[in-house]
RNA sequence: GCCGGGGUAGCUCAGAGGUAGAGCGCGGCCCUGAAAAGGCCGGCGUCGGCGGUUCGAUUCCGUCCCCCGGCA
């Protein structure tokens, strides 16, 4: 067994500046940049997605970004087998894995694991979909309490999302997914996280991410999709459900005029950005920096923070 | 200056003699293969100011201030 080494987390809002200060961790300890957003996974979608473009990467590898074409359906599942992969690379060849955390869940199912589950069933979702906009989304809620009592206490009666994958679950396994979830868990091993937070002052996060917006529109964005719409990606492909996506897919087809689709954007954003907050609130062991990622300030206490896990400096930039 | 209309939550507004609601916003939260998804909870308030009537006024009366129209 080897011995564990590190692994920088990174994790924050939208917005918070999470890409600046992983280049910049990795250009100090020797690293590479691995993603964890479930959206920047899809090819093809890269403005209103935020990936990082080549000049602000610096020459530090960023992984796990192009993963989908746009009419896939990637999974949690997914995101931890290919991030393993990454991780057993950069092992071999002596690399510190610098995590930018957008997603909560995929992070989780990389560092604890997912339970062994059965996989998705599109004919059976298929199926409950259309059963629940008959007969609405109880009626899912109804059927997941014959078959899984646990779940479907735990899950809210007009949650269909949720409910749809418990019965999934339960269905193909032959057991309740209440009882499939008690199974142990893959923890990651060999590797000891250090996580550190962004938690910019809210009222100084929304106006980034109204000045992003824009900065986005600026940069293109509005061309982006209508791009993607001419090249046939269809309307109901996964990634046109993001932020931004849709609400251009409505400006273009005339629905809206550009700044309503904007405040809407925003919005949406705002409502992103405080849900990820409450999510990792909970995440433990975190470092947290009550500022942005590309302020100097907090790069040079993230990066102190860090020198006392990880040792000075490997390379002097 | 005169005549109307109006000042109630962050915004748009409803309401009624017994200290107030809706939508949006905002805040809090949940989450095991769609997670930028999906769902749950919360009113956050000098009812423009000051007097008066009343057991009780945000509601009725007076007055002042402010906003929006029209006429000057």
């Amino acid at each position: 067994m080897n011995p564990a080494v590190p692994l920088v987390v990174i994790l924050g809002p939208t917005a918070a500046g999470k890409s600046a200060l992983a280049v910049e961790v990795a250009l100090r300890w020797g690293g590479e940049v691995v993603c964890c957003d479930s959206t920047q996974i899809y090819r093809h979608f890269d403005i209103g997605t935020a990936k990082v473009p080549p000049a602000e990467q610096r020459g530090v590898a960023h992984h796990l970004v192009d993963l989908a074409e746009p009419q896939e359906v990637f999974t949690a599942g997914e995101y931890r087998r290919r991030a393993l992969e990454v991780l057993s690379g950069l092992r071999r060849r002596g690399r510190l894995p610098v995590f930018t955390v957008g997603t909560g869940l995929y992070l989780r199912a990389l560092l604890e694991g997912l339970a062994e589950a059965p996989g998705r069933a599109e004919e059976l979702r298929e199926r409950l979909r259309r059963r629940a906009s008959v007969r609405g989304p109880e009626s899912i809620h109804r059927l997941l309490a014959r078959l899984d009592p646990a779940s479907a206490a735990r899950i809210a009666p007009r949650d269909t999302a949720k409910a749809i994958r418990a019965i999934e679950v339960s269905v193909q396994a032959g057991l309740p997914m209440s009882e499939v979830l008690r199974r142990p868990r893959p923890r990651l091993e060999g590797f000891s996280p250090v996580k550190i937070g962004l938690m910019p002052p809210r009222a100084a996060l929304y106006e980034r991410i109204e000045r992003r917006t824009g900065a986005m529109l600026a940069a293109g964005w509005l061309e982006e999709v209508r791009g993607l719409v001419a090249r046939g990606v269809p309307p109901d492909a996964k990634p046109f459900q993001f932020i931004g996506y849709s609400q251009l897919r409505a400006h273009l087809s005339g629905v809206v005029d550009l700044a309503a689709a904007a405040g809407a954007i925003q919005q949406a954003t705002r409502r992103y950005a405080k849900r990820q907050i409450t999510w990792f609130r909970r995440e433990p062991e975190v470092q947290w920096f009550e500022g942005f990622g590309d302020d100097p300030v907090i790069q040079e206490g993230a990066i102190a923070t860090l020198g006392t896990r990880l040792g000075p400096a490997a390379t002097g930039t």
